[in-house]
DNA sequence: GAGCACTGC
């Protein structure tokens, strides 16, 4: 094979987006030992926020919101929070707020700052008293109501707080961390925080944000406002510089041509893991296949290769043999999604093979339809995946396309809220008492057919009355941690006296990937295990029986694993409903069991799902009973292989991949679906809906 | 007759 067909033009460095790094990124702080104060207070100056320290608290002080321009590694996360505590912004009890997108980010960095600061992190910091540091991810609050200073969460709980204090009062800087990554929570918290700054001005906001972005929030947060409302600073990072490759001529097959630039650099190229990024797990396990039919040609004194996938779907075991060093001698490949992207980090790349194309999810609100759609990635992730070779030293990313396609790349991918089902969003809004959507200052606007859908889709499902306002229904619904229809049949499960089992469904139906069929024999097997818990009305009635029988048999590990269930994907199930539990109580309603009487579950589960009907054709595809569509049944359904005896069905939820899917599905009796698509009834207005 | 980017409450 010849040598490396790319072309080198530079190097992303100093002045572009990659700075040169000063030091190695991270173990700096971890080292230090948890006694010494002196030596954190040391490793704390060598981050290289720190000369910025006076000029960041200026900023806070002096302006309502502070884009912070930080570069990975630059420190900004653990110190900012720091440095604000100790300028006094954490007295007379208020709280110094971090958000992150993800729940390990909140825990690891409170971890990593309760150490800093010289505290633990729960019960044993509550005992001694010194809570200072914590953080809240949903099932799990790690923080003091009375002792807490620094509190880092997630996002998505900071937004539900606002459904209780909308003006987040116990707050006096709110940082909203990794703001680039716009996620639909991260834009609806930015939405509501600058008008709760016109009502409470002395809460200070820091949004933190990668470079291609900050102009675009800073933008945001400076109109309707008096001048010096906000302003931006930049931090420089610490990352080794990466030199970028692109290809000569574009490719027809990036998965081909991605398994042939391992192989190049394998060969040609001086130790050092290789990083690959491709879309999905059907072009991982492809290019795992290329790849291995290289290997026996590769000469006997050459190093070894070590080949990985990492994709979510794999196990946390799986997942976690990404980060085990490879022998001496042998180089380690990780085939990824984008989950290596921002998820996950792992050390020792030097090398990053990017195909160019990301798959993100595009929802159409006229065919209420989701899709999975493979598209080019934008020029901001394109940068982070390069930084991705250059965290332990300088590194080679490989671009599998020319330079010249750079120019035709979206700037940033289009943020979450453009793009997905704005049902509950909406309903949280309007329970807030935001009732003018078209009034809302969104950062950036959803589609005005998708607002509109969503509005349909609250009014005919009762819980918003035709003048606009939330039913009393739909202001309880508004807290529950669920998708409206699933909160509907739990409000509904009253009539049916069926409490607890909808309790259970609702559970099982949030958690994915219950069933864990792998590829070939041991799939077969599976299936056999996973027949043991079907139901013959369908998918909703066998996923009761399978976290019946969990539990009965002691919720253990074991026991999912002989059974072909996800421990992990069962025990959030338990979770879940035990949160969905609480709510039920609140709201006074019965967690009767139906004692096994399935027409009653089936017909309740008409109550949520009334729109998702779908009858069978004698092909063994179904018409959905809105809109006529085609659709097939997922192959994991009870249903696949099996008509219904009435022929209808309701399902939770369809999905455009190649075909138009529809996944858990239950038979149903054509005449239940009358009695709800023409009326609901508003137990609590008595307003009729049609 | 055949499949699933990534998060979050």
């Amino acid at each position: 094979m010849s040598s490396l067909q790319f072309w080198k033009p530079g190097t992303v460095g100093p002045g572009s987006t990659l700075d040169r790094a000063t030091e190695t990124e991270g173990n700096v702080l971890s080292s230090a030992p948890l006694t010494s104060s002196v030596s954190i207070q040391v490793a704390r100056e060598r981050l290289p926020i720190f000369k910025h320290r006076q000029k960041l608290l200026y900023c806070v002080e002096t302006y309502g919101v502070t884009i912070v321009v930080g570069q990975t590694g630059c420190g900004k996360t653990t110190q900012l929070p720091q440095y604000l505590y100790e300028a006094g912004w954490a007295s007379d009890g208020n709280i110094i707020a971090c958000t992150q997108p993800r729940r390990v980010a909140a825990t690891s960095v409170a971890g990593r700052v309760a150490t800093e600061v010289g505290t633990i992190l729960g019960d044993e910091a509550r005992i001694l008293n010194v809570i200072k540091v914590g953080y809240t991810i949903r099932f799990e609050d790690v923080s003091d109501k009375e002792r807490t200073r620094i509190l880092y969460l997630t996002d998505g709980m900071l937004f539900r707080e606002t459904l209780i204090d909308p003006l987040l009062s116990r707050y006096s800087v709110i940082m909203i961390d990794e703001a680039h990554e716009r996620s639909i929570y991260t834009d609806l918290l930015l939405g509501l925080l600058k008008k709760i700054r016109r009502k409470r001005p002395s809460l200070r906001i820091v949004v933190s944000s990668a470079t291609l972005d900050a102009s675009y929030f800073l933008d945001y947060f400076s109109a309707g406002n008096p001048e010096g409302e906000a302003t931006i600073i930049s931090l420089e990072g610490r990352m080794y510089p990466v030199e970028v490759a692109y290809l000569q001529e574009p490719t027809a097959d990036y998965v081909r041509k991605a398994a042939e630039t391992v192989w190049n650099i394998h060969l040609h190229q001086a130790s050092g893991d290789i990083l690959v990024f491709l879309t999905g797990r059907e072009e991982i396990d492809r290019c795992l296949e290329e790849l291995s039919e290289y290997l026996p040609t590769l000469p006997r004194n050459a190093p070894r290769l070590k080949l990985l996938a990492l994709h979510a779907g794999l196990t946390t075991e799986e997942q976690l043999a990404v980060f085990e060093p490879a022998e001496r001698g042998t180089r380690k490949v990780i085939i990824s999604t984008n989950i290596a992207e921002a998820s996950v980090t792992i050390d020792g790349v030097k090398f990053v093979v990017d195909c160019g194309f990301v798959k993100i999810r595009i929802y159409n609100p006229t065919s209420t339809l989701s899709s999975l759609a493979t598209v080019p990635v934008s020029l901001a992730s394109s940068i982070q995946r390069a930084g991705r070779a250059g965290r332990t030293s300088s590194g080679i990313c490989y671009r599998l396309y020319p330079e010249s396609a750079l120019a035709s790349l979206p700037i940033t991918t289009p943020p979450e809220i453009t793009r997905v089902d704005l049902t509950t969003p909406i309903l949280q809004l309007k329970s807030l008492g935001i009732d003018d959507l078209m009034k809302f200052e969104w950062v950036s606007s959803p589609p005005a057919e998708t607002v509109l859908r969503a509005l349909e889709n609250l009014v005919a499902s009762g819980m918003v009355g035709e003048d606009g306002r939330l039913t009393a229904t739909g202001e309880k619904v508004a807290e529950c941690p669920v998708e409206v229809n699933i909160a509907r049949m739990l409000f509904m499960s009253k009539e049916y006296k069926c409490g607890e089992e909808m309790l259970t469904i609702a559970a099982m139906t949030t958690v994915q990937d219950v069933f864990i069929i792998p590829e070939g024999a041991a799939g077969a097997l599976a299936e056999l295990e996973r027949r043991k818990f079907t139901a013959e009305e369908g998918d909703h009635l066998t996923l009761l029986n399978a976290y019946n029988a969990f539990t009965r048999y002691g919720r253990s590990s074991s026991w999912c694993k002989a059974h072909a269930l996800s421990f992990r994907a069962m025990s959030r199930a338990v979770s879940i409903r035990a949160q969905l539990k609480k709510y039920m109580q609140r709201f006074d309603l019965p967690l009767e069991s139906c004692q096994g009487d399935a027409k009653r579950l089936r017909q309740c589960l008409v109550s949520g799902y009334w729109r998702n009907g779908a009858k069978w054709v004698a092909d063994g595809t179904y018409r959905s009973v809105r809109g006529n569509v085609v659709l097939y049944v997922h192959p994991n359904s009870v249903l696949f292989t099996r008509k219904p005896r009435s022929g209808w069905v309701i399902f939770h939820e369809m999905e455009e991949t190649k075909k138009t899917q529809i996944r858990i599905l239950t038979e149903i009796e054509p005449d239940w679906l009358l009695e709800y698509g023409h009326t609901f009834r508003d137990k609590h207005t008595g307003v009729a809906i049609s």
